[in-house]
DNA sequence: ACCTATTTGTCCGTATGTATG
DNA sequence: CCATACATACGGACAAATAGG
């Protein structure tokens, strides 16, 4: 198991248990956190940081509602997908977007826009 | 602002919080909230059932994740247009794609063939 | 536009329950 | 049985956003 890596900054003007959340996210996504690893428990991250254990589990909590890890009550949690699933996502994206009666050049625009 | 009824039955095998959620859910469904309207105050809806805020708020913010709702700071929660964001889930599957390393190009294509 | 009072979200702490290994 | 670790619910405190005058 690699180094748990996670930088909090109190003063950021986001709140630390979405910190937590996007910085386990991008480690997932970048696999350094693979599919089946177990996180480190709440209460370890946690005094790790110097912050409660509650912070760290509402992260958690957080990660599991999007299926990106699965939290069981003895256990902890392990990382259930490895990089989410990008076309799977498309394909929702494209029949929602079909439903409202959007052009493809339409989606296409949002899509570069929203690229920066 | 119609009559805010939610039954809780503390000896139920489902959390509180849960029974919280699913009963402004099923209200949501039924038109009885409408899009724009507020939610009860926390604090407000917690002294009323005889539980606390915390317990309340973590049912908001469930309803938050599954866009029913949206919570703001200073102001609470509002149910949210039953029409789905494209523009919102279009940033989130980009942020997702780039996260992922993908190139602009390759979501293009995933986007124009998902598109048939 | 300002000031104040309220409301809210977040975080910390504590306690109890329950599933896991 | 026991130690581990999460799940739920409670209470308190504070900064920031909002609303109303």
């Amino acid at each position: 198991m690699g180094d748990m890596l996670i930088r909090i900054v109190p003063s950021s003007d986001q709140p630390i248990y979405v910190q937590i959340a996007e910085s386990i996210e991008d480690q997932i996504a970048r696999h350094v956190l693979e599919p089946g690893e177990r996180l480190p428990s709440a209460r370890a991250l946690a005094s790790s940081l110097g912050i409660n254990m509650h912070t760290v589990l509402r992260a958690y909590a957080h990660l599991q509602e999007r299926s990106l890890v699965e939290m069981r009550k003895g256990r902890g949690g392990v990382v259930v997908a490895g990089a989410p699933d990008i076309e799977r996502s498309a394909r929702q994206l494209v029949t929602a977007a079909q439903k409202t009666g959007m052009t493809k050049t339409e989606l296409e625009i949002i899509i570069r826009e929203a690229w920066e």
